[in-house]
DNA sequence: GTATGACGAGAATGATATTCTCGCTTCGAT
DNA sequence: ATCGAAGCGAGAATATCATTCTCGTCATAC
C-alpha cells in the first residue's frame, strides 16, 4: 500500500519484474493474512468468553501470542479489528440466512423467516453468541458509519432480494424495495437491541412477531396477524393488492426463487 | 441517602423531629440542586460549543468553575451527566413537539408531523443543535439501556397517545399502541441517524417521507403517498378501514383532540 | 553472507475518567 | 460568637486503554 512509486504511471513496468516482486510478495502476504486470523480468532474467542467487545488490545495480543507491534502493522487500531469482525459476520449471516430460506417458498413466508433470525441474531444473548451485531455494530455506527453501511451490504441485498421478490409476487408493494429492505433490517436489529420497558410496564419485550406485524402492514394494519405459526398468510389477506397471492405467485414467483440464490 | 440510620423501622420517628431534619436539609439540598445545574449548564454549553458530547470532566468542571471534587460527589460519573442531559432533553423534546402538535388536527397527520419532527431532532447535524439524540443516544443505549428507556418515556407516551388515537378515529389499526408507538419511533430515530449509503447508490440516504410510509403502510403498501404536502389523506385512502376519515374523527376526534395535552 | 523488513518484548506516551489528600469555608446549632 | 461537620477547591495520584516507540533478534531474499 505504501509501497506505491513516487512517479506516476509513466512506463508500464515491465510484466516480468510484477511477477518477480509479486512472487517475491506473495510469501510474506500469506504470512500477513495468517498474523491476521490470528489476531481476528483471539479477538473472536474473547468476544465469546467475555460475551462483549470490551476486551483490549492487550488480550488480543497475548491470546494470540502475538505483539502489540505486530498487531497495529496488520490493523489501524481496534476499531478495524472490530470493523473487520463485524463485516465477516454479517457477511457470514447472510450466506446461512440464504441456506435457511433456501426451504422457505412464498415470498412473504421468507421475508418473515429472514425478519425472525435477523431480530435472533441481533438479541443479546448474556451466555454467548456475537454481539457482534448488538453493542458493538452500535459503537462503530457512531464512529464510522460509512464502513457499517459497508458491512451492512451483504444482508442488505438479500433483503432487498426479498423484497423485490414479494413485491413482483404482488404480496407487497414499495417504490424502492431497497430503501424499504433497509427499513425492515433497522427495526428487526435495533428493536431487538432495543431494552424492555423500564418500570412495570406489560409491554414490555417487543418481539419479532410485533416487528415483523409493523413491517408487513404498518399502523394502516393489513398485517395484523397476531395468531401463531404460518401468520404470514393470515396477515396478507385482508389487504387488496395481496390478497391473490396463488394467482401472481405463478407469475412472480419463478424470478423470486431463482434470484435467492443470486 | 447514606444517612440512614443503621435499626430497622423500629419507632416511627417522632414527625416533629423529621420535621426538623428535613428544614436542615431543605436549604443544603437547593445548593446541592443549584451546583448540578451549573454543571448541566456548562455541559449543555460545551455540547453547544463543540457540537460533540466528547467533551472532558474537566471541561465541565472549569466551565462551571467548580471542582472536580466536587463533580464526583454530585454525579456518579461522566455517564450520569449525560442521562441527565438525555432525560432533560427528550423530555423537552417531547414538550415542544405537544405544542407544535396544537395546530394539527388530523390523526394521522398529527402522527407524521411528530415523525417528521423526531425524524428532524434525531438527524445528526455538523453544525450544533443537540447530538444528545444522535451519537451519545447511542453510547447510552450500549452502556444504560434501562435509564435510556426510561428517558424515552416522555416521547414514548406521545407517540402512544398519538398512535391511540389515530386508532380511536379508525385511522390506524394496532393491538398494542405502545408497542406499535416504540416502533415507529426506534424506526424514525435510528433511520435519521442511520449513514448514507456506502458506495454510489442512488437510493442514498432514507429520510423522513419514507419512514413516514413505511410505518403508515408497512410493506403492505397502505400508505404509498408518494407525494408532497399533506400526503398524508391521500395516503390512508387505498386502506379499507381507513378511508372513512370523515366519518370516524366524528365519533373519535373529541378525545383525540383532548388527550394531546393531557 | 549480509542487508532488510517483520517481529517480540515491553517501556513510554497520551488522553481520560475517577479517586484521594489537604486545607479552607460555610452553614447550622448551641 | 463559637464549634464541628459537611461541602468544596485545587490539584496530585491512580487506573485504564489505545497507540507509539526502542531495541534487539531472526528469517528471508538476493
Amino acid at each position: 500500500m505504501s509501497v506505491v512509486p513516487a512517479e506516476p504511471v509513466e512506463s508500464p513496468e515491465p510484466a516480468w519484474r510484477q511477477r518477480a516482486v509479486e512472487r517475491s510478495t506473495r510469501a510474506a502476504k500469506l504470512r500477513a493474512e495468517q498474523r491476521v486470523q490470528r489476531f481476528l480468532d483471539a479477538a473472536q474467542e474473547l468476544i465469546a468468553d467475555k460475551g462483549t467487545t470490551d476486551f483490549t488490545v492487550q488480550e488480543v495480543v497475548e491470546r494470540s501470542r502475538q505483539s502489540l507491534r505486530s498487531f497495529y502493522q496488520h490493523f489501524d487500531g481496534k476499531h478495524e479489528l472490530l470493523l473487520a469482525l463485524f463485516e465477516d459476520a454479517l457477511s457470514r449471516s447472510a450466506t446461512e440466512m440464504r441456506e435457511r430460506l433456501s426451504t422457505v417458498t412464498g415470498p412473504l413466508d421468507r421475508l418473515k423467516v429472514a425478519v425472525d433470525l435477523l431480530y435472533d441474531s441481533s438479541t443479546p444473548r448474556e451466555g454467548q453468541q456475537s454481539p457482534l451485531f448488538t453493542d458493538f455494530a452500535i459503537q462503530l455506527l457512531v464512529s464510522h458509519p460509512d464502513q457499517v453501511a459497508t458491512a451492512h451490504l451483504p444482508l442488505l441485498a438479500l433483503f432487498t432480494e426479498l423484497v423485490e421478490d414479494a413485491v413482483k409476487a404482488g404480496q407487497a408493494v414499495t417504490p424502492r424495495p431497497r430503501r424499504t429492505a433497509s427499513l425492515i433490517m433497522q427495526t428487526a436489529m435495533f428493536t431487538a437491541q432495543a431494552p424492555a420497558a423500564p418500570v412495570g410496564a406489560q409491554p414490555s419485550r417487543i418481539g419479532a412477531e410485533d416487528v415483523w406485524e409493523f413491517c408487513l402492514g404498518g399502523i394502516t394494519g393489513a398485517g395484523q396477524a397476531t395468531g401463531g405459526e404460518s401468520g404470514t398468510q393470515k396477515a396478507a389477506a385482508p389487504k387488496k393488492a395481496a390478497t391473490k397471492r396463488t394467482t401472481t405467485k405463478k407469475s412472480a414467483a419463478p424470478k423470486g426463487a431463482t434470484r435467492t440464490k443470486a
